[in-house]
DNA sequence: CATGCATAAATTGTACACACTTTTCCTTGC
DNA sequence: GCAAGGAAAAGTGTGTACAATTTATGCATG
C-alpha cells in the first residue's frame, strides 16, 4: 500500500471513495446480497476510521443497496421481489423521460462515447458475467448523464444500481446475453428517431431485461433455505 | 428538559428524529432555502452531539433537502428552476404510478383517512401557510403509501418533499389555496373510475400545482435557528 | 475610505474511547 | 449427547478531543 502520502494532501472525499468502491463491487457482484459489512473491516480495508466508514454505509443504506439495522452489522441490501418490480417500473418511467429529452439531440461525440462503452459490453461479453452487468448499467448511466439534469441524472444513476443489485437476486445466469444489440439499436433510435419511436424502443429493452430475469422468481429463490432443504425432508 | 429518562429505554433513532424535525420545518418554511444549519447548534437544539447531528445533515442531503458541501456549513437546499422542474416531471410519473395501482382499490377505511387529511387542510386554509403546505404534502405522501409498496413510497415521499421545497423558492404567497378541492375529486376519482381517468387527474392536478407556482419569490430575512426550531424540538 | 493581510473565532473532518447490544462459543448439569 | 446458561468476543451507538479549514475581525497601509 504506497497511497498513503496522498491521503493527506488531497483529503478528498475519502466516503465517497468507499462508496464507489461498494457500489462497483456491488453491481460487478463481487459483493453480494446480504454479504455482511461490518464497520471495522470496511475501515481498516480503505484504511479509514469506523466514523468514516459508517458514514459511507449510511449513505449507500439511503441508496437503498444496504440494509441498516440498529445495533446490526449492516449489508447488502436483499431486495424482495416486489422491490424489484417496483424498481423496474420506476426505472422505465425514468429513462423514459432520459430518452425523450435526448432523442434527436445526441451530437457526435456523445454518439461515440455510448458506442464505446457497447464496445467494451461486447469484449466483455464471454468474460466475468459482473463486468458485463457493470458495463450495461454504465451505458444507462451514461445516457442519463447527457442530460445534464442532476435530479434525473441521480435518480436515474440510483434505480439502475439497484436494478443491478435486484438482478443479482432473481436473475439467472448468462440472462444478460442479448442486451448488447439492443444497446447499439438504442443508440441508433435516439439519434436518429422521434421521440416517442425512441422512448418505446426503451420501454422493450428493459421489459425485455426484467422479464428475462424476473418472470421466473421460483427459480432464483434456490437460497431459500425451505427449497435447499426440500430434498432431505422425507 | 425532562426527556433525560426515555433516551436509557429506548434509545429510539435519534437521527431519525431529527430528520423528522428538520423535514418538516423545511416543508412548513419554517426554514427557508439557504438557511444555515451547523452541526454544533443542531445538536445543542436537539441535546444530541454533533456525530448524531451531522449524521441527520448527511441523510437530508441524500434526500436533496440539504445542501452539504466540504468544509462548510451545511444550508437548506436551494433548487434551481431546472432542478424544480425536473423534481416535478418525476413527481408526475411517480404519482401516476400510485394512482394506478390504486385505483378502483381503495377501502372505506382509506378513503375516510384520505378525507380526514383533507378536512384538516380545509381547516387550516387560512391560517400559516406552512401548514397547508404540509398538509397538502402528506395528502400525497399518505396516498402512497396505500400502494404498500416501500419502493415507490419511499421516492414519492423524498420527491414530495423536494417539491414542497422547491414550492418555496419559486412560487408566491397563497398559490396553493385551490388545491383542497383537487384532492377531494382526486379521492373519488381514484376510488370510483378507471385508473386512465384518475392518473389524467393526477397528472392535471400536479401540472396546476406546478404552473401555479412559477414566479420568483423575495424574502431574505435571516433568522435564528434556535428559535425555528423551538416548536420542533419538542 | 477602501484594501489587504494577519490573526482569532467558528466550524467541519476524523480518530478514538467507552458504553451498550448482539453474537459466539464454551461450560455445566441433566 | 444436548439443552441452558453465561462469560468472552465482536460489533454498533455516541460523545469528545484535536487537527484542518473556512469565516469573521481588526488593524495597518495606500
Amino acid at each position: 500500500m504506497v497511497e498513503e502520502k496522498r491521503s493527506r494532501k488531497t483529503g478528498g472525499d475519502r466516503v465517497a471513495v468507499i462508496c464507489t468502491a461498494l457500489r462497483r463491487a456491488i453491481i460487478e457482484r463481487a459483493l453480494s446480497p446480504g454479504d455482511r459489512l461490518p464497520e471495522d473491516s470496511l475501515g481498516e480495508r480503505f484504511g479509514v476510521s469506523r466514523t468514516i466508514a459508517r458514514s459511507a454505509l449510511g449513505q449507500l443504506a439511503a441508496e437503498g443497496l444496504v440494509d441498516l439495522r440498529r445495533n446490526r452489522i449492516a449489508v447488502v441490501a436483499v431486495p424482495s421481489f416486489e422491490d424489484a418490480r417496483d424498481i423496474f417500473d420506476i426505472r422505465v418511467d425514468l429513462e423514459r423521460q432520459v430518452v425523450r429529452h435526448l432523442a434527436g439531440k445526441l451530437t457526435d461525440a456523445q454518439v461515440k462515447q455510448l458506442k464505446a462503452i457497447v464496445d467494451a459490453e461486447h469484449q466483455a461479453r464471454h468474460g466475468a458475467e459482473g463486468i458485463s452487468i457493470r458495463l450495461a448499467t454504465e451505458f444507462h448511466v451514461r445516457l442519463a448523464e447527457m442530460t445534464g439534469k442532476p435530479v434525473l441524472i441521480r435518480y436515474v444513476t440510483e434505480i439502475c444500481y439497484r436494478a443491478g443489485l435486484s438482478l443479482a437476486v432473481f436473475s439467472r445466469p448468462h440472462s444478460s446475453e442479448c442486451a448488447v444489440n439492443e444497446h447499439l439499436e438504442l443508440i441508433e433510435a435516439i439519434r436518429t428517431g422521434p421521440a416517442d419511436k425512441a422512448c418505446a424502443l426503451m420501454d422493450e429493452h428493459l421489459e425485455a431485461v426484467a422479464s428475462r430475469a424476473l418472470l421466473q422468481s421460483s427459480g432464483a429463490r434456490s437460497r431459500d433455505l425451505m427449497d435447499i432443504l426440500a430434498p432431505y425432508t422425507e
